[in-house]
RNA sequence: GGUGCGAUGGCGAAGUGGCUCAACGCUGCGGUUUGCAAAACCGCCAUUCGCGGGUUCGAAUCCCGCUCGCACCUCCA
């Protein structure tokens, strides 16, 4: 096992990897809302999961992977009377909720495969599946002192919580008034306190609402994720990965419900990581419906989405990637020359060499490529390694078609099949 | 208002004190090859890392100040 090195975001620093469990090690990502199509910013974050899934198995380590699926609806942010994203989906396409459900995770999974990203290496759970959990954590919170109720639902109160602001370092104080905060008429005690369990709105029939001891109604849209993550990987886990924009709230939110759940003391999650964001040249990457970018968009300009899967490459997953078509243009140049400077390799050099018995030049590759993947996954820095290799004269073909092979358990741009188009 | 991030060649991007007077890829340019072209191959393309100071034998890398840009806090990852 290798010596891995990941930046925590609580901390904000790298820190030595260390698994709870000798060689195994318990992640978590935040998956999909599936109301409408992933754009392709949304996607990064799971490309950044399959090749952190890679990486800890490249080093030894049995890996248990969880991704949530987001089928329940909540409600549309400002006014009261908001409608649930689901329900208006189905209202939208005139059909039920659980379809919508089905058609977009089904969409998100074509995405997945589209990207060489293996569905079966993760366990998929959806929100709708663990109602009777999310009941549980939120009475167990109810238990501990932890919660209040109000006329629309069960809040989480999160003066009670000392260490709230310790990941995001919020500031409550200056959190500005008229954001998503300043809704004061549903009687919250405090700025960041957040629902456990919404009410059905009176005179309503939603399409997903469930009993519960506070009243027929749906869970909050944190306590998923804290609930479905102690049911399948138990209370303490080791990697938990997002999107950057849930740090604030979302992440926050989690670890306050899932600690306070807890003995005192002990940490729902020890290594937070966060993708930062895609962003689009000119258009803001869209947040609900309307314009975004689609997977499909690139599909349709026949451009293979695993060179798509090499643009995220060329970056560290927390800096920023602009998106133009310019940048993915140059990407799906670099990737058709990878791909056929791998094929010529592959015909020079058929038979492979085991990785142990590298020359001490090939293995230098080896070494490079790894400690650059193990550095808090510098894909960047592994692609120049590897062209540094292929342009490498003094290597003999053999160990080339053995090393880059090698490289691509890590990379997953699919180099050993004939899928690519070319 | 709060929080966080960033500024490196035409573009993307790595690099957190000496092995980088700056990797790797794209584009461009010159050449070899070719009937021409394409492809392929060979070669070239930042004395410089937003600006101004400072620390140090030595800084893109550390410190101070400034300028500019971006994101999140509105259920986008």
């Amino acid at each position: 096992m290798g010596k891995l090195y990941f930046y925590n975001t609580l901390g904000r620093e790298k820190d030595l990897f260390m698994p709870l469990s000798n060689g195994k090690v318990l992640v978590y990502t935040c998956g999909p809302t599936v109301y409408h199509y992933a754009h392709i910013g949304n996607l990064r974050a799971f490309v950044f999961a399959d090749i952190l899934n890679n990486t800890l198995k490249q080093n030894g380590y049995t890996v248990k992977h969880q991704i949530n699926i987001t089928d329940v609806g909540h409600l549309v942010s400002d006014d009261d009377d908001g409608e649930d994203k689901m329900e208006k989906g189905s209202l939208r396409e005139g059909k039920s909720v659980w379809e919508i459900a089905e058609l977009y995770t089904q969409a998100f999974f074509e995405d997945l495969l589209d990207l060489n990203i293996d569905k079966d290496k993760f366990i998929w759970t959806k929100a709708t599946d663990y109602i009777p959990e999310q009941i549980e954590m939120v009475k167990a919170l109810e238990e501990k002192g932890y919660t209040y109720k109000t006329e629309d639902g069960i809040y989480f109160d999160t003066s009670k919580f000392p260490k709230y602001t310790e990941l995001a370092n919020i500031d409550i104080e200056g959190l500005q008034k008229g954001k998503r905060i300043a809704d004061d008429k549903n009687e919250k005690r405090n700025k960041t306190d957040f629902a456990l369990w919404k009410f059905s709105p009176k005179n309503e029939k939603r399409q997903m609402e469930w009993d519960s001891p506070w009243g027929i109604g749906f869970p909050g849209w944190h306590i998923e994720c804290s609930s479905m993550s102690r049911a399948v990987l138990g209370e303490h886990i080791d990697i938990h990965t997002g999107g950057i924009d849930l740090i604030p709230v979302h992440h926050t939110n989690e670890i306050a419900q899932s600690e306070a759940s807890l003995e005192d003391g002990h940490r729902f999650v020890n290594y937070w990581m966060h993708v930062n964001f895609l962003n689009a040249d000119k258009e803001k990457m869209s947040k609900s419906s309307g314009d975004f970018l689609r997977l499909l968009s690139i599909k349709e300009k026949n451009i293979s989405p695993l060179s798509y899967r090499y643009l995220l490459l060329m970056t560290h997953y927390r800096k920023e990637l602009k998106f133009s078509w310019e940048s993915l243009d140059a990407a799906d140049n670099a990737y058709q020359k990878l791909i056929k400077k791998f094929k010529a390799i592959v015909e020079n050099g058929k038979e492979r060499v085991s990785l142990n018995e590298l020359s001490f030049e090939a293995n230098n590759y080896k070494e490079a490529f790894e400690n650059a993947m193990n550095d808090d996954l510098n894909t960047s820095m592994a692609l120049a390694k590897m062209w540094s290799l292929i342009n490498d004269k003094n290597i003999s073909d053999k160990e080339k078609h053995t090393l880059i092979l090698y490289f691509d358990k890590y990379l997953g741009l699919n180099l050993s099949h004939e899928k690519n188009k070319v």
